[in-house]
DNA sequence: TTCACTATTGGACGTACGCGCAATAGAGTT
DNA sequence: AACTCTATTGCGCGTACGTCCAATAGTGAA
């Protein structure tokens, strides 16, 4: 393969590694599917990467912090405390984010044993935690949520959430997609005292 | 090792495999480590189990399954609906399902590549959910709760205490266990209806 | 053009895995 | 005691894994 510049090259291994991740699972994917995927040998991979586990710790990282970000961005399009929860919510809602929920569900099944998963998992979990707390206690500011306690709120919702898509993504025929989303909405909306359909109509940019 | 009747050797089998995956986690327990750990040869669990795979799935069921009927004894015990769901609520929040929880975790991450597995916990998570559904129907009839949506509410009233038990599991030490407990017992509370406290104070037996 | 540097190759090495099978041995029956 | 049945052994097969390394081939500097 043509050689490279050291960083875009880091960058394509990287990049390989998540693609074969995503269809095969963070822990199945291995050097060889990573160089072919590439289309390089896999004595490449070891000159960038002093080990797999540490690549694989990259690509996770990567992928949930793209999707982190992908979602803040989402949410400081929309002005008031409810756009912005909608938008968090219809970001949490998209199908196309299955395969990285696939990656959660890979890391809290790692976590217990594989002590920098755990730290990494936790350090995020704790993000988008944050990123409820913020925004629930800016709701309860400008009056358009109850008064409720915000570090409780924000995590009953990231829970409820986090289980329902368990269900729709390890169990692809058990829950309709869309009645997941409903109970989700209207779990969150009653508990912070919105109008119902608050977080699923267009109300984005309001 | 001595001969042994079928059935029990089958069952010394799952039990020495509960103890390996127990230790390292159902997806990194192998043919070996289950002969080593029963002192036996490692042909001998494939003249029982067709494959690995198969035997990691039985084990997985008997663990959840023990599990889900001790439950159903705890609620057995109760008298009314709201004693039933403290019950359920009881067993849910016991330190000791810890270990059988990082089981429902190595599940739902295995769920996607392992199609035995994938059914086996499709099918408990079934069962788990109509324990609440069934409670959550009588205490309509009964007046207890409100006349909530029964499927909707009982896939949220599990899917929040899975996603809370999730981080307490997979994180030790981010959220403080009795915190957890609080959360979901007023976020089912209000859901149904119920008086605060309702599924945390000794009412079991009424 | 020559040279130094290093990105890249391609395969070897040791290990571990699930699985299968011929050989062995224990228990019940005749 | 001879025989049948099958639980159990122990190892071999093929495959796959992460890692490593000597050889090769681009690339920019001298």
């Amino acid at each position: 393969m043509t050689r490279m510049d050291p960083d875009i090259r880091r960058q394509t291994i990287v990049d390989a590694a998540q693609a074969v991740a995503t269809r095969k699972g963070l822990s199945a994917t291995t050097v060889r599917d990573v160089a072919e995927e590439m289309g390089t040998s896999s004595g490449l991979i070891h000159h960038y990467f002093t080990s797999m586990d540490q690549l694989l710790a990259v690509v996770f990282g990567k992928v949930a912090e793209a999707d982190l970000s992908a979602t803040r961005e989402r949410m400081d399009l929309a002005a008031s405390p409810t756009g912005k929860l909608a938008a968090y919510f219809a970001a949490w809602a998209d199908p196309a984010n299955d395969s990285t929920f696939q990656f959660w569900l890979d890391a809290w099944s790692e976590a217990g044993r594989n002590e920098a998963v755990r730290e990494r998992s936790r350090d995020l979990n704790i993000e988008w935690q944050r990123l409820l707390s913020e925004v629930i206690r800016q709701g309860i500011q400008t009056g358009e949520f109850n008064d409720v306690e915000v570090e409780a709120a924000a995590w009953k919702a990231l829970s409820l959430l986090d289980g329902l898509t368990l269900q729709v993504v390890a169990h692809p025929t058990l829950i309709e997609r869309g009645k997941a989303a409903k109970w989700a909405a209207s779990g969150i909306e009653k508990d912070l005292g919105l109008p119902p359909g608050a977080l699923t109509e267009a109300t984005i940019l309001a």
